[in-house]
DNA sequence: ACTGCGTTTGTACGTTCGTACCATTTTATC
DNA sequence: GATAAAATGGTACGAACGTACAAACGCAGT
C-alpha cells in the first residue's frame, strides 16, 4: 500500500508538488501514455520509490496531476473575475481580454486543458474540476460582459466559452495563421455580442429577410 | 520486425480493420493507455499475436487507429457535402443539420474526435488527417450556408465550425442539459448568421451604440 | 540527548508489456 | 495437385511497469 503520507511537513508537501509538476508536462509531451512512476521521479529529480509514498496508484496521480492542474486554471480566472477595468473599456478590449485567457496562452497549453477536459469525461473524479473550471470561465466571461454593458448575458456568454475553446480546438490542426484565427475568433465574438443587443425579434426578421431574398 | 504484411488477401485486410476497430474502441473507453497489443486482439476476438503482423509497433497501430477514424469523419463529411436539400430549406433547419453532425451523436463520439484533434497536436503524422477533417466541416458548413442563401461565408463557416466543436467540449463536463445545450448551439448559430447577413458596419454601430449607452 | 513519527530511498518482486520467432495452415499461381 | 507466397497463431524473452518493503534518515516534542 502507497500513500500513507501525512504531509506535517511543508517539505514534503513541496516534494509532492513537484511530482504533480511534473507528471503534467510528461503528459503534455506524449499523453498519459508518458506517466509512470520512474519516468515522473526522473523528470522531478527524485528517486524512484518517491511517487509511491504519495500516490497509492499510478491512476491517482494522474487523476490528481490532472485535477490539480485544472483547479489552478480556475483558481486564475477566479482571481481575474475581481480585476477592476478601465472606465471606458470596449467590447474589442474585452474581446481580446477574453481570448487571450484560452486562446493566446500558446496552443500547447491550450491543448493540455482541452485533454483536461476531455479526460474528465472518462474519469469521474475529474468531473467536477472540469465544471468548477468551466464555470468560472462562464462566470468571468459574464463578468466581463457586464462591465461593457451587457447584463443579461448567461447565454451569451455560454456561446462565447464554446466559440473560444472551438477556436483553440481549431488551432490544433495548424490549419490557419495565429493572427487570423484571433482576428477570426474577436469578429465573431463582436457579431454574436450585437445579435445580443439587437434582440431575437431583429434576427428573426433578418433570417427571414434572407430566406426570401434567397427565392 | 513485425509489419510484413502485404494484404494481397481481403480477409486480411478485413481482420486488420477490425483489429483498427477494436483499438478505436479501447481508446474511447479508456484513453490510449488502455490499447495495447494483447487488449486489442482480444477485443477483435483474434490471437495475441495478429497485432504485431499487421503493426510494425504499438505507437504505429495508434496512429493508425485514430487516423482511420478520423479519415472515416472526413469522407462521411465529404459526402454530405453532396447531399441536395429541398428548396426552402431556412437556417433554423440548416443549423439543426450541421448541429446534428458533430454534437447530436453522443457526447462520447463527439469526445473520440476531439481527442484525435488533440492527439494530433502532437503527433505530427495524424497531423495531415485532422486539417483534412477540419477542411471537410467548414467545406460542409460552407456549402450549407449557400444553399441558405450565404454565399461568402468563409470566416463565418469557420465561426460555427468552432462554435460547434466548442460546444462539444462544453459538454463533456456535464454541467448542462442536453437539449439546453443544442438550443443554446442552434441560437448562437443563427445570431452569427444573422450577425454576418447585416454586415460589419451594422454590428460596428450596434456595439458603438452600446458603448455610449453604458456611459 | 532521547524517542517517536513522518519521511526518504535503495532494492526487489511479480506482472504486463512490446516484440520476435517459427511452426503451421491457408491461399494464389501454375 | 504441386509449389511458393502469404497469413496465422502458439509461445517465449527481455524490458519496463506497478507496487511493496524495510532500512536509513530527519525533524518534532520532551
Amino acid at each position: 500500500m502507497g500513500s500513507k503520507a501525512q504531509l506535517t511537513q511543508s517539505r514534503s508537501r513541496a516534494r509532492r508538488d513537484e511530482l504533480l509538476a511534473a507528471a503534467i508536462e510528461l503528459f503534455a509531451e506524449g499523453g498519459s501514455r508518458a506517466i509512470t512512476h520512474r519516468a515522473v521521479a526522473a523528470r522531478a529529480d527524485l528517486p524512484p520509490a518517491s511517487t509511491t509514498y504519495y500516490f497509492a496508484t499510478i491512476d491517482d496521480l494522474i487523476r490528481e496531476a490532472l485535477g490539480a492542474h485544472i483547479d489552478q486554471w480556475t483558481a486564475d480566472l477566479t482571481d481575474l473575475t475581481r480585476v477592476e477595468f478601465e472606465a471606458d473599456v470596449g467590447i474589442n478590449d474585452a474581446a481580446a481580454f477574453v481570448t487571450a485567457i484560452f486562446a493566446a496562452r500558446g496552443p500547447e497549453v491550450a491543448a493540455l486543458e482541452l485533454s483536461i477536459f476531455l479526460a474528465s469525461a472518462r474519469v469521474p473524479e475529474l468531473r467536477d474540476n472540469a465544471a468548477d473550471a468551466m464555470r468560472a470561465f462562464e462566470s468571468l466571461t459574464i463578468a466581463i460582459l457586464e462591465r461593457v454593458g451587457v447584463s443579461d448575458g448567461a447565454a451569451l456568454a455560454a456561446a462565447i466559452v464554446a466559440l473560444i475553446a472551438g477556436t483553440a480546438l481549431r488551432r490544433q490542426s495548424g490549419l490557419y495563421s495565429e493572427p487570423s484565427e484571433a482576428l477570426l475568433l474577436t469578429s465573431a465574438i463582436r457579431d454574436l455580442v450585437a445579435a445580443h443587443v439587437l434582440g431575437p425579434e431583429t434576427v428573426d426578421r433578418t433570417l427571414a429577410d434572407l430566406r426570401r431574398a434567397k427565392a
